[in-house]
RNA sequence: GGUCCGUUCGUCUAGGGGUUAGGACAGUAGAUUUUCAUUCUACCAACAGGGGUUCGAUUCCCCUACGGACUACCA
């Protein structure tokens, strides 16, 4: 029988998440739905000093601000609850317990210290890869050399201890990666991991594999940082006897940051000249301990249906020539063995160029929104449908919703300075007085609209003797004060012609001739 | 250092034993526009290098170089 597709992402709540977790959550959810299954969140703490307050409940938000929907997780519940790992605690111990009965795992009391000993003779050996392993473990405090009775007594005191992984001295290890195809790794370059920390947590190795396996994930799809240890995680599901329901995996290309030196981090922060957050984060410096914040990319502007179309591209493509998908767009047309195998670099021109379609591709309605919201904040009145009216002729112009009130205040605010290099061109005595005709003729003209205005215009200039071309900039700074904006006729009709008129006098009177 | 992964225009990528190696972003030029932007058109620009295999490799194999990840009682 076909098992139900569940796919899970799982995240670390040790800060914001940055846009390469987004994309692995996006490629997981598209996943999900394009196969019918399940999306779950898992939240993965099992690292109790890396717990940082607030990162969870961004994670939640940025996924949804995305359109990442999740069915099973810490909000939602599910068949599987809980699904916090720190609130799973108590239902590892039973199959580390389980690995060490069968032979796959034992007890070792070696101190930090005795570590740090171990590693440096190695060093000092000049041993390739120094590491706890099917060699050195006979040299080291655990089950497997102390004595049975020691043992005993060891466990019984509260000396802290782990529980280790044996991992075979000579073995090849493979599976099949749904990007990579096959992967193999001699299990001598694989350490006895910990699987069960001393303070009684599991470690990500374990946690991640019971965890899939109770929860019947059937895709891992995560960064290829986890590459290295998924054969280690292909002998966990082996050795607990899960080796038939064992997941498939998916190891992601990385993110890499712009300069290609290394893969993206949440530590790049604003560093990198533009924001590597879905969410603006407000955290605290590290060493300081000073408030920082690290812009997000909604904050920036940017449509939630634009950052996703870009970020799905980042390392897929549907092999068409499209370019603009919506979500839904995305889950039908997605595939994992699509997914490259190479890395991506962020391309900033290229998010902006995205969001610009999404703009335009809003009605003018819906983009008077922004434009409102932001007059609002400013106390200025202004109507529905002249806000509408602006939205329409501004949005080939702009790429964040922002830009709408930033480029066209002069629809609202008479100028307070003109452009020097037009009016040193362009203004002039005749210039001058066709205008000031033109504006005493304004305020009585019936026709308001663009054509309206435009025909009195052509009127007046005819009378002066002026070619329309001579005074058009000079009428546009006049109004605006600026030399670039959309139609000149459009946005006089849409200032209103009592309020044009008002700007040209003033603008007569106040530059010289 | 060791293990693993990767390498097509500046960037994201398509393609795949014989192609004028395609698209998008960016860049450049032109057209349109009263301006700027938009839009349209054109241009620029790539198979990392070396060996094989083959009639023929950018494509398949090997090596080298370069890049990256991993190498914790972190995930």
């Amino acid at each position: 029988m076909e098992r139900e597709v569940r796919v899970r992402f799982a995240p670390s709540p040790t800060g914001p998440l940055h846009i390469g977790g987004v994309r692995t959550a996006l490629y997981n959810y598209l996943l999900a739905r394009k196969l019918g299954g399940k999306m779950l969140l898992r939240i993965e703490d099992t690292d109790q000093n890396r717990f940082v307050p607030g990162a969870e409940k961004y994670i939640m938000e940025a996924l949804r601000w995305a359109g990442i929907e999740i069915d099973e997780g810490p909000e939602q519940g599910g068949p599987h609850a809980p699904y916090r790992q720190s609130e799973r605690k108590p239902m590892y111990r039973q199959y580390a317990q389980q690995l060490i009965d069968s032979g796959h795992a034992y007890y070792a009391f070696d101190t930090p210290e005795d570590l740090d000993v171990m590693r440096a003779r190695l060093t000092a050996a000049k041993v390739p890869n120094p590491q706890y392993n099917a060699i050195t473990r006979n040299q080291m405090r655990n089950s497997l050399t102390l004595p049975e009775d020691e043992v005993k007594e060891l466990l019984a005191t509260d000396v802290p201890y782990v529980i280790r992984l044996k991992v075979p001295r000579k073995e090849e290890v493979r599976f099949q990666d749904l990007i990579r195809g096959w992967v193999v790794v001699h299990s001598s370059a694989i350490d006895d991991k910990v699987l069960m920390k001393s303070d009684g947590m599991p470690t990500y190795h374990l946690a991640n594999i019971v965890d899939d396996h109770l929860m019947e994930i059937t895709h891992v799809i995560r960064g290829e940082e986890w590459l290295p240890s998924a054969p280690l995680h292909v002998l966990l599901y082996r050795y607990l006897s899960w080796e038939s329901t064992m997941p498939q995996f998916a190891h992601l290309p990385l993110l890499l940051k712009p300069d290609g030196t290394g893969k993206l981090s949440k530590r790049d922060g604003d560093k990198l000249g533009f924001p590597v957050f879905p969410l603006e984060w407000h955290g605290q410096d590290a060493e300081t301990g000073e408030p920082t914040i690290s812009s997000g990319y909604r904050e920036s502007g940017y449509l939630p249906e634009a950052f996703i179309n870009f970020l799905a591209f980042l390392g897929w493509n549907p092999g068409s020539q499209q370019e603009l998908f919506t979500m839904d767009e995305l889950i039908e047309s997605f595939s994992i063995e699509r997914v490259s195998k190479s890395p991506a670099r962020f391309d900033q021109n290229k998010v902006r160029w995205y969001n610009e379609q999404y703009l335009r591709a809003k009605p003018d309605t819906e983009l008077a929104q922004y434009l409102l919201a932001a007059l609002r904040e400013h106390n200025i009145e202004c109507s529905e449908e002249k806000a509408v009216q602006i939205a329409g002729v501004m949005k080939e112009r702009v790429t964040f919703p922002q830009d709408f009130w930033r480029e066209a205040q002069y629809f609202f605010q008479a100028p307070t300075s003109y452009d020097e290099q037009v009016i040193a061109k362009k203004w002039n005595a005749p210039t001058a007085a066709a205008l000031a005709e033109f504006a005493r003729e304004l305020p009585a003209s019936s026709d308001v609209s663009p054509d309206g205005i435009r025909a009195l215009l052509t009127q007046v200039l005819e009378r002066q003797g002026i070619k329309i071309g001579q005074v058009l900039q000079a009428l546009r700074v006049a109004v605006t004060g600026v030399t670039a904006g959309p139609d000149l006729m459009a946005t006089m009709s849409i200032i209103g012609t009592a309020e044009t008129a008002q700007r040209i006098e003033t603008a007569v009177q106040r530059l010289p001739q």
